[in-house]
RNA sequence: GCGCCCGUAGCUCAGUCGGAUAGAGCAGCGGCCUUCUAAGCCGCGGGUCGCGGGUUCGAAUCCUGCCGGGCGCGCCA
């Protein structure tokens, strides 16, 4: 059908002389459901390049696709929008594809199998999960979820940092502990580790004879990190996070380094300074260069995160797209120049900032430091107002938007959180499901004469069940989950209204109420979908 | 100082890459449960889209200058 349109349309611009014109005009699918199912302004964008009256260009658009089987109305308003009303018949076929389809209602094939990796949450192995990484974690993998759900194949990532000063930190910060444990007196050092896991951990890594008081910083970092990281990986899977590989920095040691290096040598994109070797960055957009190995021969932190890449791309990703939190928003642009550096394929790269959380409690702004150790964890943010509500109150906003998260309102006013007006949709279906029983309930939605439905609130949500594939479609290729969310409660809304003003059961005919079922259990279908897609369950009961 | 992000209803946030009368939840006020779950529904009030210019048929959206908030700016990771 919008083939059909697209094509009327082409040929109606070409018409009119508007070259190139549809590249930039498509057709969207209004908000307003008075502006019709499809709308284009096509007429529009046509009449700034010809300079001529918008509303006469849109009739002539209008007259073109009228010629769509299909288009039940085809008007010109406002400025000289052309807006299409489809046939009920085609919002109603819908329905029944949902059902046919199940849990693969809106599933798309735009990715073509693509091979996409996706890297987020991404902390250091130095303590606890927080509601940044929180957030990080709801969206990387709604995000990796759509992409599944339009045809990648993708793979979650976590690099896991076990390199560098802050091992050395956490090593020492351990042997502290140990030391005190053991009754003497011990200095933390300066931005070391000061949070009470690292007293657990100590005794407990201890009491498992993991370590003996004797052993060096480095083993006692790498045991503790090695805790830390299984913890971590414990409270994402309960979060419903499950990483395909958790890569960690030290497995690019030696080889990948040396790789890397080499690469970016024989690339011409290296030169020595002061003893050191720097990456010409400032040639692919960058403030300045960057030194990636040291004038004693140690290679920096950026040097291994250019081999990490390298060894992304030889893994044969098509896509890497790297979800980076707050605190490296810096580092998105010698990031990508490394990538052009390095040669890889423009576009291959992609960073999404992932914004940080202000916490606040009662209104007032929660301080969190690490060396304090007071930071909010996400294993109590979970705790405190659940897997679901917690996942979609973060996917609810773009990530590039910081957010606020008021701790004690999230625990006094958890049955507000939107996420349950969304389950409860989905809970209702299913009591309708229910009390009809499952000789109605299964009737076969070919049998059912949907042209029963002559409600406007059924067509409404007909036209959201319709639209559904695209609005993932569009999330995906957005990467913006949030766009679900917003999907979710509007379809919830217009099913409770409908469920308040309709007895579905008490239908006056009989072919109403299987058409009623038909629709009922489609709208439930597509609610089951769209929450799997954010990481949320849909329950049965509420 | 430089860079990135953000200023939209009392609060938290959307706003479909420049479109139609700027939306939702929460909070406030007033109604609705002998009938498929009231975690719901209906109604009301609430906005100079931070401020000023500019671009054009048309701007919350793009450009520019301010104001305000956050974060980042190491041969740390």
């Amino acid at each position: 059908m919008e083939e059909k349109l697209r094509t009327l349309l082409r040929k109606a611009l070409a018409e009119l002389g508007g070259e190139g014109a549809e590249e930039e005009a498509g057709f969207t699918v209004p908000p307003n459901p008075e502006h019709g199912d499809l709308t284009t302004n096509a007429a529009l964008v046509l009449a700034k390049k010809l300079d001529a009256d918008p509303r006469k260009l849109a009739q002539n658009v209008a007259e073109e696709l009228r010629k769509a089987p299909g288009a039940a109305a085809v008007d010109v308003a406002g400025p000289g929008f052309v807006n299409i009303r489809l046939a009920d018949a085609l919002l109603f076929d819908s329905l029944r594809e949902a059902l046919a389809r199940g849990n693969d209602y809106g599933r798309g094939d735009e990715g073509r199998g693509a091979r996409v990796q996706v890297e987020f949450v991404s902390a250091n192995p130095t303590g606890p999960l927080n509601a940044v990484n929180a957030r990080a974690a709801a969206y990387g993998d709604a995000l990796a979820r759509l992409l599944e759900f339009t045809g990648h194949d993708v793979a979650r990532e976590f690099y896991v940092c076990n390199v560098g000063t802050q091992m050395d930190l956490l090593g020492q910060s351990v042997r502290a502990r140990l030391a005190e444990l053991r009754g003497e007196k011990a200095e933390i050092p300066d931005g070391g580790y000061r949070g009470e896991y690292v007293i657990d951990l100590a005794r407990r890594l201890h009491e498992e004879g993991k370590i003996s008081d004797g052993e060096d910083v480095a083993k006692l970092a790498a045991a503790a990190a090695a805790e830390i990281v299984a913890r971590q990986r414990a409270d994402l899977a309960d979060f419903g996070v499950n990483f395909d590989l958790w890569f960690c920095e030290d497995s690019l040691y030696p080889a990948d380094v040396e790789t890397a290096k080499r690469v970016a040598a024989e690339r011409g994109a290296v030169y020595e300074k002061d003893g050191a070797l720097w990456l010409k960055t400032t040639a692919a957009g960058d403030d300045e260069d960057r030194v990636i190995v040291r004038a004693d021969g140690r290679p920096t932190y950026f040097m291994a995160d250019i081999a990490y890449h390298l060894n992304k791309y030889e893994r044969g990703f098509a896509k890497a797209i790297d979800v980076l939190g707050p605190d490296h928003h810096g580092h998105v642009k010698k990031l990508y120049a490394m990538a052009e550096l390095l040669g890889l394929p423009a576009g291959w790269l992609e960073i999404i900032i992932s914004q940080q959380v202000n916490l606040l409690e009662g209104g007032e702004k929660v301080k969190m430091s690490k060396r304090a150790g007071n930071l909010v964890t996400m294993r109590e943010v979970m705790d405190n107002i659940g897997v679901d509500a917690a996942r979609f109150f973060f996917l609810m906003r773009t990530p590039a938007a910081h957010l606020d998260f008021d701790l004690e309102l999230a625990r006094t006013q958890t049955p507000e959180n939107p996420v349950y007006y969304a389950q409860y949709c989905h809970a209702r279906v299913e009591s309708v499901k229910q009390e009809a029983g499952a000789e109605t309930a299964e009737a076969s939605p070919e049998a059912a004469d949907l042209a029963a439905l002559n409600l406007a609130e059924e067509r409404l949500m007909a036209r959201a069940v319709w639209e559904f594939p695209k609005v993932v479609a569009s999330a995906a290729a957005r990467r913006e989950p949030h766009r679900l969310t917003a999907y979710a409660t509007n379809l919830a809304a217009l099913f409770h209204n409908y469920y308040q003003h309709h007895r579905i059961l008490q239908a006056p005919s009989e072919a109403e109420l299987r058409a009623r079922l038909v629709l009922t259990r489609a709208v439930g279908q597509t609610m089951k979908n769209a929450l799997r897609l954010l990481g949320v369950s849909a329950p049965s009961h509420m």
